[in-house]
RNA sequence: UGGGCUAUCGCCAAAUGGUAAGGCAACGGACUCUGACUCCGUCAUUUCAAGGUUCGAAUCCUUGUAGCCCAGCCA
């Protein structure tokens, strides 16, 4: 007996291999260069989430999680000209939709600036940093090229009082906007860029969201990050790869600046998907054009589009978990996140019969305006969701698709002569149709076997195919939105003038969609799935009370085709 | 052309000198009151290339090749 339940334990805990950062982190342990775990995020507030933040959100709150750690939320806000008040609301709604909790650690690298400015003038004393009054064209020749060593600056050896009196009258509002900056004294001739001499300070006469006018000086990303992480007790700095770079720097500024238990800096590889818009200056370009709704459009990757798509949050972390953390640049692709909606969705929403393209099918042997009531099972693998009566009579909708008046081979559905099942309810025998004035079909005529009710426990013949429908006078009309890749697949992602190759028919909006009648009162962020059309959310922002708007979430995988 | 990093299936990704996991996608088939789901099967004699070391190499050594990042007073 004890064996079995061991073996059960085991197999449920999946050996999963671990991925070099848990490997880092553990060795850190173990060897005893820290004695404890703190990572954070930390965004810029100058503008919104998207899938690629939410890989560095759930990497640094499950390293924290798994390793009895503690997770921050940073705002990285040292750049007044960038950010706004704004966006620190949207971030902070979007990391804790996914999950990450920060608890009351939410910090900001603005309250951190009386620290840095003490450790500036701790290098300036140091010798390590000066006051430098090249203009930024000057400053950029200096530093020489990618091939080339740079030069120093004439500035780069005035006395520690001449640096500390300047850096002063920097602070004091005494020098303009870009006539000075704080450097710190690396090397001018070193391979790495980042090296010569960085900039650390510089003078921006602008109103901080956060610190007001208390400060005209704010330091540069590569002189605050380490010292921001540093004050946290940052153990583990994870950024993406293009900070590689940056490391001895940043592993410079923790030394000189005198941190006990420095942390260290570890980078991974960004998570890209192919054939997808992340860049902000795209998204700007569709929203401003009217492309598309704002940042939470439904087509969108950005967190809050998503959510208002209907994905989960459990959804986006099985998806950054099966992506996997590595070194390696790589794309990945949109089947892999849709296969982890629907693996979400499928077992906690209900199932419901909704037509988007109607087309009326009349049952002649059932009586004229009878009702009947059938029992319909909300998800037949997951009896916890209950059921509920549908109503059913003569006339009905059903989705055109599911009638063909000459059907290939293999067409399971109705056509002339053919029986299938109406889901939850009878077998109908197609008996004829009706065409308008176009050809098009109208009317399908049908006739009903009333012993193969479902769940009478009828076997006397079966049936190849099941169609869903809903009754047509009870039936509730709604707005329905299909969504497809923004971007053209076809022609993949750029055309040769830089420009986004558009897909058309990225948004489709079907007005004429007929539902149960008790999905009219269905919720905003209420999720469904949809009988073989897909998962379903009602929209939060176009839907009103009784007048649900719904978000095609993800179709599901469909296997039936026409033959050539 | 300087420096840093990375190359394992269409995509993501394990394997840490011991004989190429797994997932997505795809393709067969079974089942089905959703052509969904589920289930079963197929899918790298070979790891960017060429040499070398070794009983044994994706892993070590050489030499190449390709891709990404860096010359903001952005982060």
């Amino acid at each position: 007996m004890e064996e079995i339940t061991t073996a059960v334990t085991e197999a449920a805990e999946e050996p999963v291999s671990k991925h070099f950062i848990e490997l880092a982190i553990e060795k850190d342990l173990a060897e005893g260069v820290y004695d404890h775990v703190t990572t954070r995020f930390p965004p810029e507030p100058n503008g919104y989430l998207h899938i690629g933040h939410a890989k560095s959100i759930i990497l640094n709150s499950t390293m924290a999680e798994q390793y009895h750690g503690t997770f921050n939320l940073r705002f990285d806000d040292t750049n007044p000209t960038k950010e706004k008040i704004e966006f620190v609301e949207s971030i902070k709604e979007d990391v804790a939709w996914l999950g990450a909790d920060w608890e009351d650690r939410l910090y900001f690298a603005s309250s951190y600036f009386e620290e840095m400015y003490e450790k500036a003038l701790l290098l300036i004393r140091k010798g390590k940093a000066y006051v430098c009054d090249l203009t930024a064209d000057e400053i950029r020749e200096y530093r020489g090229t990618l091939t080339e060593p740079g030069k120093e600056s004439p500035y780069r050896n005035r006395s520690v009082e001449e640096n500390l009196a300047l850096f002063e009258a920097m602070k004091n509002g005494e020098c303009e906007d870009g006539s000075r900056v704080l450097r710190a004294k690396i090397d001018m001739a070193s391979p790495n860029i980042n090296m010569r001499d960085p900039i650390i300070y510089r003078v921006a006469h602008m109103t901080h969201h956060n610190t007001g006018d208390a400060w005209c000086i704010y330091p540069m990303y590569d002189f605050a990050h380490p010292i921001e992480d540093a004050i946290e007790h940052v153990t583990h700095s994870l950024c993406t790869l293009e900070f590689e770079d940056h490391r001895p720097l940043y592993d410079w500024v923790v030394r000189e600046c005198e941190y006990e238990n420095p942390p260290r800096q570890i980078e991974f590889a960004k998570l890209y998907l192919k054939n997808v818009v992340t860049g902000k200056r795209y998204i700007k370009r569709l929203v401003e054009d009217g492309i598309v709704d704002g940042w939470d459009d439904p087509r969108l990757v950005s967190i809050s589009g998503l959510r208002r798509r209907g994905y989960t949050p459990e959804a986006i972390r099985m998806f950054v978990k099966l992506s996997g953390i590595s070194k390696a640049q790589s794309t990945s692709e949109m089947p892999m996140l849709e296969y982890c909606i629907r693996e979400d969705l499928k077992m906690k929403v209900k199932r419901q019969m909704a037509i988007l393209d109607p087309v009326k099918l009349v049952i002649d042997n059932y009586p004229e305006g009878q009702i009947e009531w059938l029992d319909a099972p909300n998800n037949m693998e997951n009896e916890a969701l209950g059921s509920r009566q549908i109503p059913f009579g003569r006339e009905l909708y059903i989705e055109r698709e599911d009638f063909m008046e000459e059907p290939p081979k293999k067409y399971f559905r109705l056509f002339p002569g053919n029986e299938v099942r109406l889901m939850n309810a009878y077998f109908v025998r197609c008996t004829g149709f009706e065409k308008d004035e176009e050809g098009k079909i109208s009317v399908i005529h049908c006739t009903y076997d009333p012993e193969t009710k479902s769940g009478s426990g009828f076997t006397g013949r079966k049936v190849k195919g099941t169609i869903h429908w809903v009754a047509a006078d009870t039936a509730k009309k709604v707005t329905v939105r299909l969504y497809e890749n923004i971007i053209d697949e076809e022609k993949g992602m750029f055309a040769e003038d830089g420009t986004l190759n558009l897909n058309p028919n990225s948004l489709v909006t079907l007005t004429e969609c007929y539902v149960e009648p008790e999905l009219g009162e269905a919720q905003p962020g209420d999720r469904f799935q949809f009988v073989r059309n897909g998962f379903f959310c009602v929209d939060t922002k176009d839907s009103r009370p009784g007048e649900p708007v719904f978000n095609r979430i993800v179709s599901l995988k469909s296997s039936f085709r026409l033959p050539k």
